[in-house]
DNA sequence: GAACCGTGGGC
DNA sequence: TGCCCAAGGTT
């Protein structure tokens, strides 16, 4: 941490020296800017899809596990994404959460070709109107995809304009988000646009992190106002914790399983173990875990179920595997697999 | 304008 | 462990 006594001044006031500090973020992003796969085209698509990917999701997660990569080779353009159904999409997110991001891009897909002849809109109004598509996400890929003088604010900018401007006040509200994307606005350059934006982030994101910031090495630190960049920024406090208790069925009958659909907002397409209706008449305990949903601490348990059951779907377990299905009860039904006598039958 | 939506990782 | 965080958007 930097002390009082040793933190300088900002030397130059950022929206008095914008093209300054402009230059010297551009020259430090081109010389020690990360390459990702997304940064290497141009193709509006492909950025498209990872950003949606990225939206409160950490980079390691979309690269290391193979999501985008194996997303762009399933539907390498928005005509085949169009033209995918539903299944295979929900298919391809799982694991990444928050699934309303994969359905939008699904439509998203459908309406582009449907009136715009397959080809991503070129103006902010234009992206705005489609579905899953907010200010940032239409702002990356605008200026990524086309270099347009487009701003965005991110989880990124939130701290490096926070720190920047000696911003104290809770980034996560309305007004504070309005005075971030005036700033956003005020700054972004008029040429250059796509190394601004990315530098921006990339500052963010590696000398202006969130724990041990390195301001000696910051390219901008002569416009920086803040004394105490570990404090900022502020954001509201989080809901506290619930606990909740999950009971689910495990009823396989011949080589299949019952299965339901989610309907609701929460995993909507995705299929999960049937929910468990009278606590006395659940079967014997078969498997235990623990996982978080949101401010949920949830608990799930999964019982034997020796009745006929009247929702849900019986599903060959050959195909299970190509069902979506949201993390946990993936991690369920796998280790319930691998135990049972039936699974072992058909695949030994 | 607050609440909601998933998941895995860091400490 | 429990809490915070991560390239946000929708309701």
């Amino acid at each position: 941490m930097i002390s009082d006594a040793t933190k300088p001044e900002a030397v130059h006031h950022v929206l008095e020296a914008a093209s300054a500090f402009q230059a010297a973020l551009v020259t430090w992003f081109r010389q020690v800017g990360r390459t990702y796969p997304w940064r290497e085209t141009q193709d509006p698509y492909a950025i498209l899809v990872s950003e949606m990917m990225l939206q409160q999701t950490q980079i390691a997660t979309v690269l290391d596990r193979g999501y985008y990569e194996r997303w762009l080779e399933a539907f390498p353009t928005v005509e085949a994404l169009a033209k995918a159904p539903e299944d295979a999409v929900l298919k391809a997110w799982e694991g990444l959460g928050y699934y309303r991001r994969a359905r939008s891009l699904h439509q998203l897909a459908i309406v582009v070709c449907a009136e715009h002849d397959g080809r991503l809109p070129e103006t902010l109004e234009g992206m705005l109107a489609l579905p899953g598509v907010g200010r940032y996400t239409a702002g990356a890929v605008l200026s990524f995809a086309h270099d347009l003088s487009v701003p965005l604010v991110d989880g990124n900018v939130h701290r490096v304009f926070a720190r920047l401007f000696d911003f104290r006040q809770e980034v996560d509200r309305p007004a504070g988000q309005k005075q971030l994307w005036a700033w956003a606005e005020a700054l972004v350059p008029k040429d250059g646009a796509r190394a601004y934006n990315s530098g921006l982030m990339e500052l963010g994101q590696t000398i202006c992190a969130q724990k041990q910031p390195d301001c000696p090495a910051c390219p901008v630190r002569d416009f920086c106002q803040t004394r105490d960049p570990v404090a900022l920024p502020v954001k509201t406090k989080r809901k506290a914790t619930e606990f909740v208790e999950e009971h689910v069925w495990w009823c396989l009958r011949e080589g299949k399983l019952r299965l339901v659909q989610e309907t609701g907002k929460r995993r909507k397409g995705l299929w999960k173990l049937p929910e468990c209706g009278e606590a006395d008449s659940r079967g014997s305990l078969l498997y235990k875990a623990k996982y978080s949903i949101t401010h949920y601490r949830v608990t799930l348990h999964v019982h034997a179920c020796e009745e006929t059951l009247t929702e849900g779907q019986w599903h060959p377990l050959a195909s299970i595997p190509a069902l979506a299905m949201p993390a946990p009860y993936r991690k369920a039904v796998q280790q319930l697999l691998a135990e049972s006598k039936e699974f072992k039958l058909t695949h030994t």
